[in-house]
DNA sequence: GTGAAAGCGCTAACAT
DNA sequence: ATGTTAGCGCTTTCAC
């Protein structure tokens, strides 16, 4: 079923279908009902494949994330696909998983898919050791990142001030008193970088000694934060509070100083879910995916309109406090 | 940069670009390194859209969810587009929420795609009241329902049973003696109504009486299940363990119990990363993502490559104990 | 082994 | 307001 079968049926020509296919004005309503009539009664779809290709797109957007299964980008995907839903576009997804020649390639088919634009979610996409692929390919169509930072032609970056939430972080803690603070992270991505940097510079603010037996960079599952917890605590370094870079981290921790009788208040990052299954709950850092992401497809969509828009706009992240803070100062 | 570019600069024809291309072995060495040569120095890409409407398929599968922020789900679409990416499938992503009206709606989008096929993830993709509008999609392409029936043609369904699992949930209780079995549940979808089966089920036969003041449905949230269990404490109502049709719930009611000093086993369902938060952690039933996902890809692909395949496939859930459960026996 | 040409279903410029 | 026609970039049949 085509617009030449729609259009013979109702003895107009093709155009005058693509016309009320498009909507167009051009068109006078007697035809029009007719033309959408047969169409409902033929049960026409339209060929996207044809559209696309004299359009040039289908009007799709890639969205590339390391990992959905990650609580995290998983919210920041769906954020991200209801919006551009809503305004018409479809996803394809693509996964690529930390390796820097499948992130390439990943972006590549895409590419060849012709999306129209491409997001990428998480700052995994900003290594500092090369994003050249990145910058390739934004020669070719806009690309939107959100929490990463690439400054480049064409490339448009929404991020939180990681750094800023760490100090926050340390700050909160030091004004309660607690002054050896645990930092335990996963990974140095942009992000990862930015926060490690944001403890370091929270410690020096409040004339705190970097101490570095107290951060330490482990692989990013709980049962790995755990470990090197009651490993520490059992080697005798001692600390009165804790931080660390993802949710997934802080449970670990948490875990581990309850099982040694301790009761200390540990900060986790990305208020995710997690951080509310434990008890206490977790005070964990909110960088702002439900602003983050509604402004990322905005911005996009400005873009592809061909409005000029800021290459870089950054969120103020927020603490959400919750048990795991306030019961240790009740 | 298009075959005919290619085809003029190597002063051969574009069905011959074409060939080289599509990998036929009707180009000699000599025309095929030639080509090749030109298309990686002019730096073509094949266009998807012409491709496609020759072809009609862009080799894209359609993927249906309610949330991809939802982590079983997340998992389930992350196994399924690792595994449909290296069959050299793309993957078009739509979230449809709960509304039947948007499920509809979305299913409509994908065909409008011309994708090759449509996996659907989850049982809110067959509820009883209304899939006839999956059925009628069916007669277009093939659908695959992950965790869901629908017993229709050129419909497929990869599923756990589910009603065997909280059969099996509530045995694992009765052996080690605990007779009064909290029920909270959050959705009578095909896999809900399983799942209650599975629990009355189990009741049934070990004598055990089935109770209406111990089986409710609550909102899917962590905090209406620590809610309603707290409620039923207080109002006097005892339960000696409990279970749960989703992590998030087990996790409310295991929260709940802990506040008012109590400790029972807890069993959630889904083998999230949830059930790990939590301390003591959760014994869960793991519904085998990790299986049921690369079966429904596998099914897929025969189904497109034309062969006959099984309509259903049901896989065995297991459980997974964990200290929830163990630590009470101690 | 290679080329010519028809066709895939649509949009849009141009003509009426 | 409606019709004609030329692409869009590829695959594929049929000649040679």
């Amino acid at each position: 079923m085509t617009i030449y079968d729609i259009a013979r049926c109702c003895n107009v020509s093709i155009a005058t279908v693509s016309r009320v296919l498009n909507g167009s004005s051009k068109v006078s309503n007697k035809t029009r009902d007719k033309v959408l009539a047969m169409m409902r009664e033929q049960n026409y779809t339209p060929n996207a494949f044809a559209r696309g290709l004299g359009l040039n797109s289908m009007k799709m957007i890639g969205i590339l994330c390391t990992d959905v299964s990650d609580t995290f980008f998983a919210k920041a995907v769906s954020l991200v696909e209801r919006d551009l839903r809503t305004r018409g576009f479809d996803v394809l997804l693509a996964c690529t998983g930390n390796e820097l020649e499948d992130k390439k390639k990943y972006l590549q088919l895409l590419l060849e898919k012709r999306v129209d634009a491409i997001i990428l979610i998480g700052s995994p996409f900003s290594e500092l050791e090369d994003h050249a692929y990145i910058e390739e390919t934004a020669k070719q169509i806009p690309i939107i990142i959100i929490n990463g930072l690439v400054d480049h032609q064409n490339i448009y970056c929404v991020l939180c001030d990681e750094k800023k939430a760490m100090l926050k972080s340390v700050e909160l803690l030091h004004k309660q008193g607690y002054d050896k603070i645990l930092y335990l992270y996963d990974a140095l991505t942009f992000g990862g970088q930015q926060k490690l940097l944001g403890y370091k510079q929270g410690l020096k603010k409040y004339k705190l000694p970097e101490d570095s037996h107290l951060f330490y960079r482990i692989s990013k599952t709980t049962e790995a934060a755990m470990q090197k917890t009651t490993e520490l605590l059992q080697s005798g370094i001692t600390f009165s509070a804790a931080i660390a870079a993802e949710d997934l981290l802080a449970v670990g921790i948490q875990k581990a100083t309850i099982k040694a009788g301790l009761n200390i208040p540990v900060i986790g990052f990305n208020n995710s879910i997690l951080a509310k299954c434990t008890t206490p709950e977790l005070t964990s850092v909110d960088n702002r995916l439900d602003i983050l992401c509604p402004t990322a497809v905005n911005k996009l969509i400005d873009i592809l309109a061909g409005k000029k828009v800021p290459q870089k706009t950054i969120i103020s992240p927020k603490i959400i406090e919750r048990e795991s803070f306030k019961l240790v100062h009740k």
